[in-house]
DNA sequence: CACAGCGCTGCAAAGGTTTGCAATGAAGTA
DNA sequence: TACTTCATTGCAAACCTTTGCAGCGCTGTG
């Protein structure tokens, strides 16, 4: 095993010696429950006391448990994110956001990754639900039904999903499905393919449904190929087919099957954006970095994550769980108010869309070239369409 | 705001009825003690009692409250994991394989992402420290001896940082720079570059050291230019500069800044690998997507993530934070053996280096092309290693 | 028969915090 | 002066679970 190198030394060290609010207490001559209001309810507090107090809680370094208090208060102040593949480039960004929200709202993040296996979805509610507050389900993979039942169990909000009665963040993926099927129909393209995501992919339908219904409106014929598994290798995986198929352009579930399909077809000889034209879906930061660029549809995946967190937090504020009195059944019957919010998506046309079999040749080019409307996670759409969405 | 769209419905919910123990026990016509120990210690209870309690508590729903539990124990069953940067592609696989290996132990993993800032990384460690029953802190900015400071307040493990006295899981990027440079000198290569990532970070400094040493014997000169962004914006801003300075090779601190420097040079029209030749480190999957396929020295990341949280885990057992007993200074002076480990780096040869000005004429190309010596996290590192390495 | 040992179970304390209630003292009002 | 009000603080229960100890009925041994 050559592979690793290892040295071991032992050393001294202090074991951490918990210090609680009763060594301030002690410390400060008060009784706990004064220290404890100092944190939880100052203005309860005389301000001489209160200074002396977090004086001497600075002095011990003491910082509230809050496995303790959430076992009085029935909050955690977690929240777990579920996520179908941390390694899917679509999702960090996604992450980042909704953990620097929950963050700025004092708010921590439990990450799950369930690799697309809604077995694993549903087991890590049920291990989540005591610890957390709330759980963000991104694009689960399991039925709208199970949703359902587990939302009874920790308060939920799905992204890239829609389950009637729940609170759910999609992005508009069906409009920029439509988009990109105008925008290639207006290139000249008449033959176009759809390379089809996962089964059990909201997403997946939406742009199916919105496709085919665009496909139809601009008089080109739509062929799905798929389903397939959403990586690069799912879209190289069909470029072969791709190429039997006879299309002239495609639209891919998301910008990874799109990369992946590039170089397939690279690999077979066929050029892009020359022979075929690929549009991708998500703007991942990598779809502008290959060659050709990918023209894509790009998702605020920020503003869900964002809007998410502030969804679920609200939806919770409102209905504190559990706690108190919890004789018999509680609060059984409250009445819930639940948002659904559509994010915006838009198109970004870069390289690898190009002029297809039936483009006039007067305007060599039907839509804007270069930039054009290109605006990836623009800052009209985060937070502030966040709290209306919220609001209403 | 015409970016989203907000639907609202009310409807009838269940909160959550919290089941406890206490539940199961009147359920099951025994104490509470018993049900306990159904979960905890199964062999303390006679089995006809057990399947009763389980089969009880299988229709109650019941899930033991770990918050409850680690109030007793100490031991929470969760370990955080401070992040430089989620987005930044290197970080994504080592997080699943944390987080994998993690709750194959029957851990949970709190994951914070600290953009890069030593500030936050400090917060966040005493913000997780009674959550969780350590932390993993991967690519840390802040000084050795802030952590060491830290790592008396909750058991850390680093990586990506050689901090003496605390378990370390280290990448041989020493061994990574060196044949990168030894590629690049057998390639014809006399003036190479060496894009610095950022200062505070102990790969930097490592590869630094390496690549002087690796120069300075193959007879090459060495540029360092830096410190930088480890993004691809890092990179692409340094492209200018890199052609003024006239060397034909350079090898970054990162995939992300090499991708970013090819396109700053292809914007400049200088083409790669043909007039200079690139080195990134990492292997991240983009590497092999974008045009020209990047040389780069692959870390195990995924390994590095597991090897971490079994370190980690290690510790953990053998020495039982607080608990039962903790009247003054209990367990001052702990004798704990921490072991550092080293996991080795691969060069993989693909398209972004080719022969410099001083190549010989023979053979065009003085290294093995293609597919090559490629072996990115390949099987033979990861948990067999792990495990001699803890064990020692 | 006395007693030890065993398998199983109940009892109650402990863990750190929050919070309703009561007690204290002082100031304000009539 | 007697009474109310208010700000401040202490008391103790409660949250859910684990765990050392003791008790129970029984069997086996001396």
């Amino acid at each position: 095993m050559g592979h690793t190198h290892v040295t071991a030394t032992t050393s001294d060290e202090g074991a951490a010696v918990p210090v609680t609010i009763r060594d301030v207490a002690r410390a400060s001559g008060v009784h706990i429950s004064t220290v404890s209001r100092t944190f939880s309810a100052p203005h309860l507090v005389n301000p001489e006391t209160r200074v002396r107090v977090l004086a001497c809680a600075e002095d011990l370094g003491y910082r509230p448990n809050r496995a303790a208090r959430a076992l009085i208060t029935g909050r955690t102040h977690n929240i777990g994110l579920i996520i179908a593949d941390i390694a899917n480039p679509f999702f960090p960004p996604l992450i980042k956001a909704a953990e620097g929200q929950a963050r700025h709202r004092d708010y921590h993040v439990f990450v799950a990754d369930t690799n697309e296996d809604p077995t694993a979805e549903e087991e890590l509610v049920h291990a989540l639900a005591k610890q957390v507050d709330g759980v963000l389900l991104c694009s689960p993979r399991m039925s709208n039904s199970l949703i359902e039942q587990l939302s009874r169990e920790v308060p939920l909000v799905v992204v890239n999903r829609q389950v009637t009665g729940l609170p759910c963040v999609l992005m508009d993926v069906g409009q920029g499905a439509r988009s990109a099927i105008e925008h290639l129909v207006g290139l000249g393209h008449r033959s176009i393919a759809l390379l089809g995501g996962p089964r059990s992919s909201w997403t997946n339908r939406e742009m199916r449904r919105a496709a085919n219904a665009a496909a139809r409106a601009g008089g080109a014929e739509l062929t799905v190929l798929g389903p397939n598994a959403p990586t690069e290798v799912g879209g190289s995986a069909v470029a072969e087919q791709v190429r039997r198929s006879g299309v002239s352009a495609v639209l891919a579930y998301n910008d990874l099957m799109a990369i992946g399909l590039i170089e397939g077809l690279d690999a077979l000889g066929v050029r892009v954006p020359q022979e075929v034209s690929v549009v991708g879906v998500d703007d991942i930061t990598l779809s502008r970095l290959t060659r050709p660029k990918l023209t894509t549809v790009a998702t605020p995946t920020g503003a869900a994550g964002r809007t998410a967190v502030d969804m679920l937090l609200q939806q919770d504020i409102e209905s504190p769980r559990g706690a108190r009195g919890s004789g018999a059944g509680t609060a059984l019957g409250v009445r819930r108010t639940t948002a659904q919010v559509m994010l915006q998506t838009d198109l970004v046309i870069r390289d690898s869309t190009g002029p297809g079999p039936y483009a006039r040749p007067a305007r060599p080019l039907a839509a804007p070239r270069g930039p054009g409307p290109h605006c990836p996670a623009g800052p009209g759409i985060p937070t502030a369409a966040t709290g209306d969405a919220v609001a209403s």
